[in-house]
This record gives structure tokens, sequence and C-alpha cells, in this order.
DNA sequence: ACTTGCATAATTGTTGACAATTAATGAATT
DNA sequence: AATTCATTAATTGTCAACAATTATGCAAGT
């Protein structure tokens, strides 16, 4: 388990100056991929010594696990790690599938003429990915982020972004992580998105807000599929 | 200002057993009400002592505060309460046009029919209130919130009501506060309400996200006028 | 006059101890 | 045997002191 202690000082990683965010950082790790598992009863005390850490910032690091939703707290009682069941999951996608439909009408308002050259060009690079690994998931899923992550960051709207990529994914990724992988629809992916790129190019809002909503709720019927057979 | 000293012991308020969820509270409030003004900076062991606490339940109180984005929080720098700006308001109210929408759609699929007859009687309340108080703002402004909470609610989706009703409403009454009032433009929304419960009440999903798109895209271009016209 | 560098102060980050609350254990009673 | 109640243990909530970092002000040099 990566239970390295956290001594580093503030000149090792600028990024993460405090125990606080690197400890945040680790257990987020560790709950995605399911070192911690769901449902597992949060001890501060021995998490921060599992950590090198006092209970302090570990206690931050809590508090912002909690605020996306990766932990339950219940106030004397301590936490958990959150359980995903398929209700959630569902409420996490249609929320997903509306911000995503507003980001990509966004996007094709103000997206650059060269921002969507280069979203062409990712999808390329995507095409190539899929041929060399052969529907290797594990690509093709961060082919997928990268794409659904350039339409957010396009978009130009904050608070969208920051709740899909600081929340949203997270709890997908988690998801897929844990329910073993997805099957890979690579190929009907790529028509997707290369659909909503084309949209987008023509300055279609209307059109690009559809075809992604109708790309989001695509995948969560195949999702939703998997979640039930597993619970039987 | 509003800076009583939190004594009370945990039986006293069973919603808010602990130090850090009252300031919490009480920070929350003097944001919205403009007590803290924008851009104030926080520091801690001041707000400690307004308050009557130590740092400790107070930083909790702040990283919350922080989560919900009424403030900002950069390392070892310190943090101060958010300035509103027009960019950040239309943002959000983006992000609630998409997320009332779909809360629009799912709630025409899943309301009882119990639920759509009480949001009509409510509807009924809400014009006696109007004629009532003559277009006084106040109980416009907690009616129009009213109906908005009731169909994210109806919604059954967790994810989409946290986010409006923990963030988003919070940023738009500190608009609202701060800005001083909005026009009274409480026929019209009445009226759309009316057409959006309707809708909802013959289970029509399309057109009653449609109308609720329609009615926040609305509300900000007045909004946004008024911004704009402080801003001179 | 402007910048540079150092010394000082102010503020945040971190820690370990203490208090309050809840959960667990077990004895006494019906 | 089941239930209630008190006792104990475990865990979270709170506090005040200490360390690390950043901002401030002043002096010296160019």
């Amino acid at each position: 388990m990566n239970s390295i202690p956290i001594t580093a000082t503030r000149a090792d990683n600028p990024e993460a100056p405090t125990l606080a965010r690197r400890s945040f950082d680790s257990i987020k790790a560790d709950i995605i991929s399911g070192q911690l598992a769901q449902g597992t009863k949060i001890v501060e005390s021995d998490l921060a010594l599992k950590y090198g850490i006092s209970r302090g910032p570990l206690r931050e690091a809590i508090h912002r696990l909690e605020q996306i939703k990766l932990i339950v707290r219940v106030p004397h009682a301590g936490s958990r790690v959150i359980t995903l069941d398929i209700k959630m999951m569902q409420d996490i996608y249609s929320a997903r599938e509306a911000l995503e439909g507003m980001a990509a009408r966004l996007a094709a308002r103000l997206m650059t003429d060269n921002e969507i050259a280069a979203l062409s060009a990712l999808l390329d690079q995507h095409a190539d990915t899929i041929i060399q690994t052969e529907g290797k998931a594990y690509f093709q899923r961060e082919g997928d982020i990268d794409f659904h992550f350039r339409i957010a960051v396009a978009s130009q709207n904050h608070w969208i972004l920051e709740n899909l990529h600081g929340e949203l994914y997270q709890l997908i990724r988690m998801c897929r992580h844990q329910s073993g992988q997805f099957p890979a629809r690579a190929h009907t992916a790529l028509d997707q998105h290369r659909q909503i790129a084309e949209a987008i190019a023509r300055r279609d809002e209307e059109l690009a807000e559809l075809l992604m909503r109708r790309h989001i709720s695509g995948a969560w019927e195949i999702v939703k599929k998997i979640l039930e057979d597993q619970n039987d």
C-alpha cells in the first residue's frame, strides 16, 4: 500500500506546498484506485500515523475529500470512504450530461479556429492510438477524458470546469477502476467525438449540445448494464 | 455586526452540533449579507477572536466556505472574501441553466401526482402573496427560490440538489443582497413558473426543460444589465 | 530617486495535549 | 434469556503553543 511518509518540504514540490494538500492527493489516489476500499472507516489517528503527519492537516484533507464526495462524514461519529451505488452514478451521469452539454454549446460559441484545429488533431492522434493499442482500454480512457476535458476548458466556464474536473470525473474514474474495466467501445466513442467536434467547427451550438448529451447518456446506458450485472 | 460569541453547547442546537459548523453558518450569513465585504482579508486569529472560538474549528469553517466558493484561499498567503464580477455570475447562471433544466426534465418524469398538485397550490399561494405585498421584492425572492428548490428536490438527483442549494443559490443570494435589490418582475416570473408546472403536469420532459432554461436565461439577461449599469 | 538586501513583524501551517461525545462492554435486574 | 444501566474505552472536537512562510519597513548602496 502506498503509505510513504510525507516528509518532503516546500521547495520539493511547489504544486503541493502544504502537508494537507499532499495527503489529500495521496488519499484521493488511494480511494480512487481502491487501495482504500469503499465503506472503510476512516480513523484520523490511524491515517495520520500512516501518512506520517499529525491530525491537523489530515483533518483538512478529509474535509476536502468530503467536499468532492469521496468521503462521507457525520459529526462525532467519524468518516467513511464513500460506497458507490447505481443511484449515485446515475445522478452523476445526469449532472454530467447537463453540464457537458452546456459546455459543448459554449465551446461551439467560443472556441478559436486554432483550438478547433487542435481538437481535430487530438482526435486524429486518438485514432492512431486505437489502432496501435488494439483496444487496450487504459489509453482509450485517458483519451476520452482528454477530449471531454478540452471541451470543458474551451467552454471558458470556470464553475463547470471545476465541477467536472474536480469532482465528477474523479467519481467516474473511481467507478471505472473498481467495477473492473469497462468495455472497449473505442470506435463508437471516437466517431461520436468526431461528430461533436464537427458541430463545434460549424458553430452549431444546438447540435453540439445535443450530440454531447446523446454521447454521455449512451455511455451511461452501458455503464448501467455493467453495474446491474455485477450486483446479481 | 453579528459577532455573538459562540458558546452554546451540543444540546442547544442539534442541527449544528459543532463549533466549526456554527461559525461556518455565521460567517456564511455575514458574507452573503455583506457584513463581511467582498475582498475582505480574512485573518484567522482575528475572526477566531470575533467568534469566540479557537483557530482550529474556524479553519474548518474557512475551508468549507472555500469549497462553496464564498472565500478564496491561497497557501501561506491567507484567504479573502470572494469578489463577485459579471463573468463569474455569467458562469453561475449558465451552470444553473443546465442543471435546473435537467432537474425540470427529471421532475416531469418522477413527480407524483400529489407533488404536482402541491406545486400548483404553491403557485396559487405565490399569486396571493404578490397581490398582497404589491411587489415587495423580498417575498418574491423567497417565493422564487421556493419554486426552484421544489423542482430540484423533485428531480431526486442528489448531486444536482446539493450543488444548486448548497452553492449556486448562495452566490446568487449574495449577488442580490449586494447589488441592491433586483427589479420586481413578479408577474412574469409567476407566469413562467406556471407554464413550467403545467409542462411537468403533462409529463412533457422536453418542454419542461426548455421552459426552465428559457426562464433562467431570461433572468440572467436582466441581472446582467443591472450589473453592467452599476459598473459605469 | 530607485533598487537591493536584511531584519523584523505578522500570518499561516503544524503539532501534541486535553475535553466532549459516542460506541462497546459487562454486570445487575426483571 | 433479555433488557437496562453504568462503566470503560475509543474516537472526534477543541485548544494553545510552536515552526515555517510570507509580507513589511528600513537602511545602505548605486
